[in-house]
DNA sequence: CCTTGAGTTGAAGTGCGCTTCAACTTGCAG
DNA sequence: CTGCAAGTTGAAGCGCACTTCAACTCAAGG
């Protein structure tokens, strides 16, 4: 038993087998096939499920992940070494994200809570005081969720 | 001067007038009308749509955000105790979110870049050794991004 | 007045990340 | 050898958060 099931796999990975397909129909993960054409999945594919998830906590859309994964060797297992090259990368987007966040957190009650009529002075609202040549007035300067 | 057109309150909240449309439409958000029938925003609209774009950013859909909103007083302009006392769930909402981030962030050189053969040992695919009594087999417990 | 940019509606479309379905095939336990 | 759970495919569907479109109306400056 050196390969696993798709039903297996997902068991493992937490996925849906139809998650899997998709993954696999999008290019972010592999399997091979039996002769009578079933999936079969190797175990450190589950490192690049795991790479997935995790990455896809942090905001990521599939598009960028996998063109993250398409920097993995093709043609071995990948090492310790390549995983934790891609794995730093990820580690400074995970810390924006956690410094965004922290700036949210502080400047929420503050801002949101304050009920202060000088939004244009608002760290949150306006942080940076741009749009002062935009006309008068605060503006709201978070990025759009998809950022998320 | 009183209140905002739709364009300028697109402007002044970085949201599209098709968003803000679309916002009222799911009582996110309210507008008066003129005697023409267009929409007019009175400015504590904008810390609606302030709190609705902080919310989104810590991965809050539409539907928990109207929830949360409609603790807000009906009939008066929220005070500044009403906003804090919603800003405050929030702030735990994000100390939660930035806690995951964090342990993301710690766990996952250590462990996507291990290379380490005991999957069920690592912290990130197996953290708490659950599962135990599933059979045996590491699993990736992180939750669907859903939750993101 | 008249033009023109801004606003209105409902319905349909979009993109992402999957899930569901129907019709069919494999693989393994008894 | 059979029965049945588990696997296969392509196509369609879904939920969310919007955007786009067409056809129409409003508001305000010259």
């Amino acid at each position: 038993m050196e390969t696993l099931t798709i039903g297996d796999f997902a068991a493992r990975s937490g996925v849906a087998p139809s998650a899997l397909r998709y993954y696999e129909r999008e290019g972010l993960i592999r399997s091979t096939r039996t002769s009578g054409n079933q999936r079969r999945y190797e175990r450190t594919e589950l490192r690049r499920v795991a790479f997935i998830r995790i990455a896809q906590q942090v905001g990521v859309t599939l598009d960028e992940i996998r063109a993250a994964l398409a920097e993995l060797p093709e043609n071995r297992t990948p090492t310790r070494a390549d995983w934790a090259r891609l794995s730093d990368r990820w580690r400074h987007r995970l810390e924006e994200k956690i410094s965004l966040m922290q700036r949210l957190r502080d400047d929420l009650s503050g801002c949101i809570g304050c009920g202060c009529l000088s939004l244009n002075r608002c760290k949150l609202i306006n942080p940076g005081d741009q749009f002062a040549d935009e006309g008068p007035g605060a503006r709201i300067l978070l990025n759009p969720p998809a950022s998320s």
